[in-house]
Formats: C-alpha cells, sequence, structure tokens
DNA sequence: CTCCGAGATGTTGACGTAAACATCTGCGAG
DNA sequence: CTCGCAGATGTTTACGTCAACATCTCGGAG
C-alpha cells in the first residue's frame, strides 16, 4: 500500500523536487517568466498539474507586499446603485487580476463607520474604494490610512482625490427641462438624502435649471432614496392640484409617486407627470413606464477601479472623471394638463 | 531634522523594539492573550498606537494557514435575491470575523464558470458559498478542492453536502392555494428558468398543489427570472380571457405581467389576479400592491454561514435549514370574475 | 536556606514565495 | 583554442507572524 500523501498542500518545493529542478524555476513558470527553457517549462507544469499544485496567496503577499486585493465600503447592497456599482467593481477588479474584499458597514452610525475604517487597517488589501454617505464619511474622524490608495464615490470634488461620478447636474437639468418643454407651470422635487453628495447635487441643479427659465422655484421633499419616502411625498403632492409635474431623486422613489397618485386617483402622465432617476431594471415596467434618467453605474465602477489601479501604480493624479448622463421619455410624462 | 521614518509599515520587531520586549510579547498582547503582566501589556500597547502596528494578515495566515476569507461566487448582483444573498452573507461572516472575497462570474458559460473554480483554488479563502444555477454547476467538470468546504445555496438536497434552502415549496402551494381559495377555476405559472432548483421546486410545488385540488394542470410559461420574460408571458396571459389566476415564479416576472395586463386593458385584480414570489421591496408599490410569498434570504444567507463556518470548525454535519415562507395579500388578488 | 513550580518573558525556527545574487553551459569572436 | 558573454538555472535569504521550547523570576513549602 501506498502511504496516503501528506493532507498538506503541495508548494513550489514539492514540485520542484518531482520535475528535477529547483524552486526558483518553479516560481519562474508559475509567473509566466519567459527565460526558462521550454521543454524545462513543460516538465515543471506537468509536476504542477501532478501534484495539483497553485501558489499560496499567503506567502506571495507576504513576500511581495502585494494583495492583489481591493476592499469594498459601503452601507448596504439593497440599493439598486449600489448592486450595481459592487458587480461593476468587481468585475472591472477582477479583469485586472485583483479580488474584491468586501466590508460592509451594516449601521449608518458614525461609530460603526470609524470601526470599520479600524478593521480596514489590519485588511490586506492594496487599495479602497468606498461607497458611503459622505457626511458620516467626513464626520468619522479616522484618518484614512495614508499609504492606502482611496477612491471615494459620491464624493465632492476635492483637490487631493481624483474625482469620478456620474454627471449628476446635467441629468437633474435634462429631466427638468424635459418637464417644462411639455408646458409645466414648474417642476417638483422629491431629493435624496441631504447626506449624499448626489442628492444635493441633483436637488441643486434642479434649482439652477428652474431658476435659468424664471420659474418658481418650490420647497422641495425630502426623501431618502426609498419607496416608502416616495409614497409619503406623493400622498402630499397627488392632493394638491396645482402639482403637475415631479422630478424625483431616483427611481424608487418615483415608484413611491406613482402608487400614491394610483390611490389618490391621479392620472399618471394625464394629471401629473413623474419623471426618476437611475432607470433602474424595473423602470421600464412601472406603470406607466417610468421617463427618467438613466446612468452607467457600470462607467462609475470602471472607472473607480482604473483609477485606484493608476494609484496603486503610482500613475500621475489623471483627469477627473464625469460620466454623462441620458434622458429615457417613456410613459410617466405627457404635457400639461389644460394646454 | 530626524530622518523620515521608513515608508514600510511597522512590524512586531518595531514594536518590541519601541517597548522594550520581545516580539512574541507583542503577538501575544496583539492576539488578547491573558499571559502578560498588565502593566507590559498597557506598555507594548502604547508603542503599538504609537507606530501605529497593526498585525500583517498575510503573515499571519501564511503561519497559521487561516485566512478568515470566505470567498463568494454568483453570477450577477443585478437580482434582488442575489444582492440580498450576500447583504446576509456578508454581515453574518463579519459578525464572526470573516471577511468576504467575491469572484463575480461574468458570463454564464461553462468555461467561464470552470475559469472562476481554477481561479479559486489559489485565492486566499478558508471556505465558499456558491449562489449559482446548479445546472451549470454540475456541467462545470470541475472539481471543488476536497480539502476546501463548500456550501451551495439554490441546490437540491444532496447527501454529501449540508442542505440550506428557503421553503420554496411551501411558498408555491401558499401561493396557489390563495389563488383556489378565492375561486379561480385554477392557476397558471410563469416559472422561473429550469436551470435552477428553486424554479424547478416552486413550478413543482404549483401543479402538485392543483392535482391534490384535482385542477387542471396548464402548461406553465417559461420565463428567465426576468421582468422583460414576465412581460412576454403576460402579453399572452392578457389575450386570453380564460385565464384569471397567475403566480409568477418572482416578483419581477409578476411586474412584468402587470404591465402587460395594463397595457391590454386587462384590469388587475377584478379581471386577473397576480401572485409574485420574493416578495422583493418594491413588490409593495407596484401597481396595484403586489400579492407575493416572502422569503427570508437574511435567514438562509446567515444559515450558509453558519453552516460553512461548523464546517471550517469541522463541526459535525448539522442538520438540514429549510427557512419558511410566508404568504403577503395585497392588492393584485380577488375573487375570480364573475362568481 | 534550599528547592520547586507557576507564571512571565525570551529565543529559535518554519510557513511558501520571490528578489538578489551566484553558478553553469554553450557558442561565437578573436 | 581561449575567452567572454548571454541565457538558463541554482542558492541564499528575508518577508512578519506564531508555535514550541527555553529561560528567568519570585514566592512559598519543607
Amino acid at each position: 500500500m501506498i502511504t496516503e500523501p501528506s493532507a498538506r498542500k503541495a508548494s513550489a518545493a514539492d514540485v520542484a523536487r518531482a520535475a528535477g529542478v529547483s524552486m526558483q524555476t518553479v516560481s519562474r513558470v508559475a509567473r509566466g517568466l519567459d527565460n526558462v527553457q521550454p521543454a524545462t517549462a513543460t516538465r515543471v507544469r506537468e509536476a504542477m498539474a501532478e501534484l495539483g499544485y497553485s501558489p499560496n496567496r499567503a506567502a506571495r503577499a507576504l513576500r511581495s507586499g502585494r494583495f492583489h486585493t481591493i476592499g469594498v465600503i459601503m452601507f448596504t447592497l439593497s440599493s439598486y446603485g449600489n448592486a450595481k456599482f459592487l458587480e461593476a467593481i468587481a468585475e472591472a477588479a477582477s479583469d485586472a487580476g485583483y479580488t474584491i474584499t468586501l466590508l460592509p458597514v451594516s449601521h449608518r452610525t458614525q461609530g460603526d463607520v470609524t470601526g470599520a475604517f479600524a478593521r480596514l487597517s489590519e485588511q490586506a488589501v492594496d487599495g479602497i474604494v468606498i461607497v458611503i454617505e459622505a457626511d458620516l464619511l467626513s464626520e468619522s474622524n479616522v484618518e484614512l490610512p495614508a499609504d492606502l490608495p482611496v477612491v471615494i464615490i459620491d464624493s465632492s470634488r476635492q483637490s487631493e482625490r481624483p474625482f469620478i461620478d456620474t454627471d449628476q447636474a446635467l441629468g437633474a437639468r435634462l429631466a427638468t427641462e424635459h418637464l417644462l418643454d411639455l408646458g409645466h407651470e414648474t417642476v417638483w422635487h422629491v431629493a435624496g438624502p441631504s447626506g449624499y453628495y448626489a442628492a444635493r447635487r441633483r436637488e441643486a441643479a434642479w434649482r439652477e435649471t428652474l431658476e435659468a427659465h424664471g420659474r418658481v422655484v418650490p420647497e422641495p421633499f425630502r426623501g431618502d432614496w426609498s419607496t416608502e419616502s416616495g409614497y409619503a411625498a406623493g400622498r402630499e403632492i397627488a392632493r394638491r392640484a396645482d402639482i403637475t409635474a415631479v422630478f424625483a431623486g431616483n427611481d424608487g422613489m418615483a415608484l413611491g409617486v406613482l402608487r400614491a397618485a394610483h390611490e389618490a386617483g391621479r392620472a399618471v402622465p394625464a394629471s401629473l407627470s413623474v419623471v426618476g432617476f437611475d432607470d433602474m431594471t424595473e423602470a421600464e415596467s412601472f406603470w406607466p413606464p417610468l421617463t427618467t434618467i438613466r446612468q452607467s453605474f457600470d462607467s462609475v465602477g470602471r472607472s473607480a477601479i482604473a483609477l485606484l489601479l493608476g494609484e496603486i501604480a503610482h500613475a500621475p493624479r489623471p483627469e477627473d472623471v464625469i460620466v454623462p448622463t441620458e434622458l429615457v421619455v417613456r410613459g410617466s410624462t405627457a404635457e400639461a394638463p389644460g394646454r
């Protein structure tokens, strides 16, 4: 009977012994360097396959100081945008040979955010992508490790860090002007939570667009991105016959407005026009299908990784990236009533 | 002028020197062992804070053979369920001091799945959670590393692996019986893709329930979980006056059916009742608000981690876990017309 | 006063890899 | 025919931590 091979995984040394070469040659073959004789390389590869060898990442990381891993910090995956961001980030990272490590922050308290950064410092990552409410970030007085590259999504333009974002202002302007073009007197807004730069920028651009057209700027409703908060605003909106056009800060809140309108018997779009923001997958199937602003979470996510990898490689600070947005007209908007 | 400290991160040796103790004592303090004199421990902790020391995970992993990391393999985060699973998994893992590494499989080809597993073997993980179409998994002829614990979500009950799932059968039965109780002659079904055990089990239970009640079992529509596929089925359904009750395999397809019904002027629920599955966040805000089956992605995700951690610790194979489902009645179902 | 044990602390080496440096081979120029 | 160089391959060592073992100190029992 043959003695059972040890349960330990094969190491480079084992492969070297089996192939009759040195560990160093094994290492060279494993990394695909070309200064190895083809015949030798083949022999080594056969031995690797035979023994089921794969390099130990911990040892590799220890030796090289590189983990080939990127940490991602976010609050929740429940929001459409965050899930999309993560998906794009993971794919872009994977394409570059990097792996994503998820650092969830369950509770939106400052203490929890602080804790996440503390845990972060002992993570084995080469860089970090942060997708989080900007305010909580600045409130939490933890400094990010100075030597670790960081890219923040949903941040204001700052001098130190590369900037990457959807063109929030363009989107909000397109939405507002679309409604004005349809003859509405003015446009009401269901804003996202003020802790988000995205919400603030959309609101500001909506305001500026109304002002530029000389319209009254009504007091915005304040939501928290959730359909419930959109519904709450929608009940108020549906009651008021003077409101004929609403721009919601995201599709979820727009859906809440639609529901409130249906319940109140307020016809959309005949009596009330609604525009969302995001173009989430389901938006096309809402009733009526939602007119909205399409943004490319994918591009932003991929750019974030590109930027981060650049920083990791000590590339010079790149140009800021602004990903354009686009108006998608569907069935939830129409000419102002009585016109 | 003081010479700039080296850019390298402080190591245990640096802390030891600063605190005037040995590396081993530093290690003991870092791990919170109690066999260190309080005074010494304090001195070491001060030095750690001073130097900004945190243990190097790569070295720790190399030494101990444990990475405190769990790999998660999934196709997409775009589906509500997957995002929810990942969130629950990440949180449960984090609570247990583990970190999640994401291994995305972008294309649903067998080759890509195979590639993911190949890459996986060189990952630094202690265990794996797989959330993927069961068929693709069995087709891909890669064996999972035998020594690596694996938990599969959406798998059939097998003898070798612990089993964990939502009670799909209960949910499908509740949905079907709810519609029968409302007086509908029979219930049509928009099934999910047959590659998913979840889809197959829901379909089978729907079929069994109809048979148990002595009803005709119509040919099911076949979708792919997407709202578009639900919409396609819905257009056919809306055309046919004989169909008065539909059970869709998930909420997204139910939304597609709702849209098709609206477009065709088919009143929901007066003329057509619709039930979904999942109870996604937006379901309550659909028009009409969707009657659906609530399942706890959270419980399943957390159980998956609990099971995996058990396997990692070589605990005995635990009981199978079946998480119950629940009928949530909202506005999309009503008594059969003409009754 | 001596010895012993318990608890605190120190020393050594190994984990698997890759960088730096060393050696070896063969071939062509002079 | 010798030398030197280029390319292939081997040897040594360090990365940071932790387990195992060694040592040291101190107090109490005999």
